[in-house]
RNA sequence: GGGGGCUUAGCUCAGCUGGUUCAGAGCAUCUGCCUUACAAGCAGAGGGUCACUGGUUCGAACCCAGUAGCCCCCACCA
């Protein structure tokens, strides 16, 4: 893909040296092929062999078995009379004076050469050894019998076509079958088939269908569901068919790289999720051979040679392989190790010799090399490795550096294809895994959850989107609706929720950046206690956002990370912490607190600048008079920090309590009021007093007062708060919802006290789950005692 | 046919080795606010028998078995 990532590049004006770039990269890419191939040869894992393949007549190539996608179909299942010969009539014979067979493909009956029953068949054991009269070519075959035949399906006897079938070859080959192959390369009947020669291969069924019916020979047709295979590429249905191609040996490859399994098995290779595992492992133990030969006019020839006698050698060059031919000795040998039968490449000296004809002399020897190039996935398994000049001689500093790589991001659906081969090829060529974590992202999807379509129309445009949200807006969207391993549900609501986060972002800014500062020494002192305070706070929540982020992404968790990192800047920077340091309108703030908000700002950027870079570039640069020192996209990720917070902010829940209070009061939140808090810690909301009240609208708090008259009474923890009511005070509805409170607690209580008096969780729970419970139920006590208290005052 | 996975709020999903102040988040919804950073916003609230049935356990969203529904991968049923 790199040429066409390149020429877009080119198209949108970026310069560079093109033709050199994609020229080095060819090259290198090339010899990396041709050097794994050699390797595998030559260690016995790549063999050319004779075997069923899978046929693509509208691509005109092999396909791998994965490059093959079975669809189900509704398939006709003729019932085909084959019948007896004289012979077998002589003995056995039946109404139609014939077997009735079951097929699906007619059109290959010309390719028939036995007809196969299961030997623990009752219908059919008198007519195994006998003949019969395949109809079309009107060939005689014998009556076979094999296990593998299913009694149940169709009549319980199947037509064998070698030449056609997997099963059937295998078949042929256990009982010595002719193959005859009915098929050309386009799908065309082949004149050896002896008829219908020419005809296309569905039209020939057709015909054949028909000619039989008018034969009388079809007694039935059934209508079926069937799996047919498919290509990928070009989609028309594969045709198997026995061809002398290029193998690889999975079987040998990984008795001798184990590691390709035990790797991902024991998270040397770690998946992200790891549901993946046991696909990995389910295909590594299924695995057949892989056919890496392909019948195309692009792609990286197989480097094998041939001469006019069919002997061939696997050599880097045409010259290599000459002299390959002309020194050679002894006989090479190829393990076929499919069925480990040893095959002699026939090289004798004499052919060299004729047709130089000169002793000593370099021979002069006409060779081929293979029209076939490789699989791209045989080229691409290799990435990893060549993509740092891996292949290459002497100096491997980048490889040294990159190798093994750390995360490699990539779809499910090409597990086998790349991500297993890679792993494959790690192991192989250099002994080691190609990289640590393997990504796997989602498919993205419609919210309907059907697969982006041209024809569904459901795929939207990019950069339209982009317009309108903003590419960052975009990222986001997308970004946070793909939890690893997931599908993305496509929805613009997402993108719509980025676009408002950056207008959010750039608001803060201008909120920031619009303040007017003096001073230190001319604001309050409370005022400056109250920003150190809040800036106290708020490293807080950064430090644990920032360690929560960490092990997130530790755990690939993206969208949580972003999740995360959207509330630390949402809810506690803007919400909280800026509405904490916002001086009241017109006034000024001080340096100090202006330079650490920044700052603080600054931070919370660089926390989101991976999953949004355009925005927090900006905004990076405008903080830094367009002038920083670097790029926000090179500094560095903050590490975690351990904080102690020193003060405690459970007094700040009484803000939220509050206007809950306000608005269900009917309370105008414009309206500022006192409050009266009882409590044994007075100094906890001293300290947050200057906020509670700017944040509350609270005009003064008193403490440890008797309640006012015409006051409403809530808990904040274990305290109480006291808050004006003007208007006449619903006491009953006041009392029942302290009461419902208390029946909770006290049931809880009850929960928590049956546990702590049952001996068996005593002794059985782990000590900081009991110390947790004791726990709870002194808070309970606690609360309940105030209720009660609270309760008693109120009858009063 | 074989294998893997899923089922938690209206939607999309978190919930690590079982501990009940543990049923959560975002979006959506509802209520009140045009409060000079932001209505693309602010403040607050309501939503769930954790698919179903049984079992193990002092204790189950979490472990086990079965049932139902959904998804994915693999495969040579003519």
């Amino acid at each position: 893909y790199g040429g066409i990532i390149l020429d877009q590049l080119k198209k949108l004006g970026a310069s560079c040296d093109w033709k050199r770039t994609r020229f080095t990269m060819e090259e290198d890419l090339s010899n990396a092929v041709i050097d794994a191939f050699i390797k595998l040869h030559k260690d016995g894992l790549i063999y050319r062999g004779t075997k069923m393949v899978n046929w693509d007549p509208a691509g005109k190539t092999t396909l791998s078995d994965e490059e093959v996608i079975y669809k189900e179909t509704q398939s006709n299942l003729y019932y085909v009379t084959y019948k007896f010969t004289e012979q077998t009539k002589k003995t056995f014979n039946n109404e139609v004076g014939g077997l009735q067979v079951a097929t699906t493909r007619p059109e290959t009956i010309m390719g028939d050469v036995a007809i196969c029953v299961n030997p623990n068949d009752e219908r059919y054991k008198e007519l195994i050894g006998k003949t019969v009269i395949v109809p079309v070519v009107n060939r005689v075959v014998k009556v076979i019998a094999d296990d593998y035949i299913d009694i149940e399906f169709g009549t319980g006897c199947l037509k064998v076509t070698p030449a056609h079938d997997e099963n059937d070859y295998k078949i042929g080959e256990k009982h010595n079958l002719e193959i005859i192959d009915v098929l050309d390369d386009d799908g065309k009947i082949h004149p050896r088939a002896g008829a219908y020669a020419g005809m296309d291969r569905f039209a020939c069924r057709k015909q054949i269908v028909k000619d039989l019916e008018e034969q009388g020979l079809i007694t039935k047709t059934e209508h079926i569901k069937n799996t047919v295979g498919h290509s990928e590429r070009t989609d028309a249905v594969i045709e198997k068919k026995i061809s002398t191609q290029w193998f690889v040996n999975m079987q040998e490859y990984l008795n001798r790289y184990p590691q390709v399994l035990s790797s991902v098995m024991d998270d040397e290779i770690k998946f992200h999720p790891p549901k993946f595992k046991n696909v990995y492992k389910h295909w590594l133990e299924n695995i057949k051979d892989w056919n890496i030969s392909r019948q195309l006019w692009w792609g990286q020839r197989i480097p094998a040679w041939y001469d006019n006698e069919g002997n061939y050698v696997v050599a880097k060059t045409e010259s290599e392989a000459i002299l390959l031919f002309a020194n050679h000795t002894s006989k090479t040998t190829l393990k076929d190790n499919s069925n480990l039968v040893e095959r002699h490449v026939n090289l004798d000296t004499r052919n060299v010799q004729h047709s130089t004809g000169v002793k000593n002399s370099p021979p002069k020897i006409r060779l081929t090399q293979d029209p076939d190039v490789l699989d791209t996935w045989f080229s691409s398994w290799l990435w990893p490795i060549s993509v740092f000049d891996g292949f290459k001689e002497g100096d491997k500093k980048d490889f040294n550096y990159y190798y093994p790589t750390n995360d490699l991001v990539t779809g499910p659906d090409i597990l086998f294809f790349w991500v297993a081969r890679m792993v494959m090829a790690g192991y192989a060529f250099c002994g080691e895994k190609p990289f640590r974590n393997v990504y796997y992202t989602g498919i993205v999807r419609d919210k309907l959850r059907r697969k982006m379509s041209k024809s569904l129309g459901n795929s939207p445009d990019p950069l339209e989107l982009i317009e309108k949200y903003g590419a960052d807006g975009v990222r986001m969207g997308m970004l946070l609706s793909s939890p690893a391993g997931n599908d993305i549900l496509f929805d613009e609501s997402n993108v719509e929720q980025g676009r408002n986060f950056c207008n959010k972002i750039w608001n803060a800014y201008r909120l920031i950046e619009g303040l007017k500062t003096v001073s230190d020494d001319k604001i309050s002192e409370e005022i400056l206690a109250s920003n150190k305070l809040s800036a106290l706070w708020f490293e807080m929540k950064y430090q644990t956002a920032v360690n929560d982020i960490l092990n997130l992404f530790k755990d690939y968790k993206l969208s949580e990370a972003l999740m995360t990192t959207y509330k630390l800047i949402w809810d506690d920077f803007c919400s909280w912490y800026l509405e904490m340091v916002k001086p009241v309108y017109g006034q000024p703030i001080n340096e100090i607190t202006q330079l650490v908000v920044k700052h603080n700002f600054e931070r919370v950027l660089t926390l989101l600048h991976p999953f949004m870079p355009f925005i927090t570039e900006e905004l990076f640069h405008l903080l830094h008079d367009g002038k920083p020192d670097k790029p926000m996209i090179v500094t560095v990720f903050p590490v975690a920090k351990e904080v102690e917070a020193n003060f405690d902010d459970k007094a700040l829940g009484i803000i939220p309590e509050i206007r809950n209070i306000r608005n269900s009061k009917g309370l105008s939140p414009k309206v500022a009021f006192e409050l009266v808090v009882k409590t044994e810690n007075e100094n906890n909301y001293k300290i947050w007093e200057n906020i509670i009240c700017k944040l509350a609208n609270v005009s003064a708090i008193t403490y440890n007062s008797a309640k006012p008259e015409k006051y409403l009474s809530c808990l904040i923890g274990a305290d109480e708060v006291y808050i004006p009511f003007a208007e006449a005070i619903d006491e009953a509805e006041e009392r029942r919802k302290m009461q419902e409170e208390l029946i909770y607690l006290e049931g809880f209580l009850i929960s928590v006290d049956a546990k702590l008096n049952n001996d068996r969780f005593v002794s059985n729970a782990k000590a900081e789950v009991l110390e947790k419970e004791r726990q709870k139920k002194a808070d309970a006590l606690e609360k309940i005692e105030k209720l009660r208290k609270s309760l008693a005052q109120n009858t009063n």
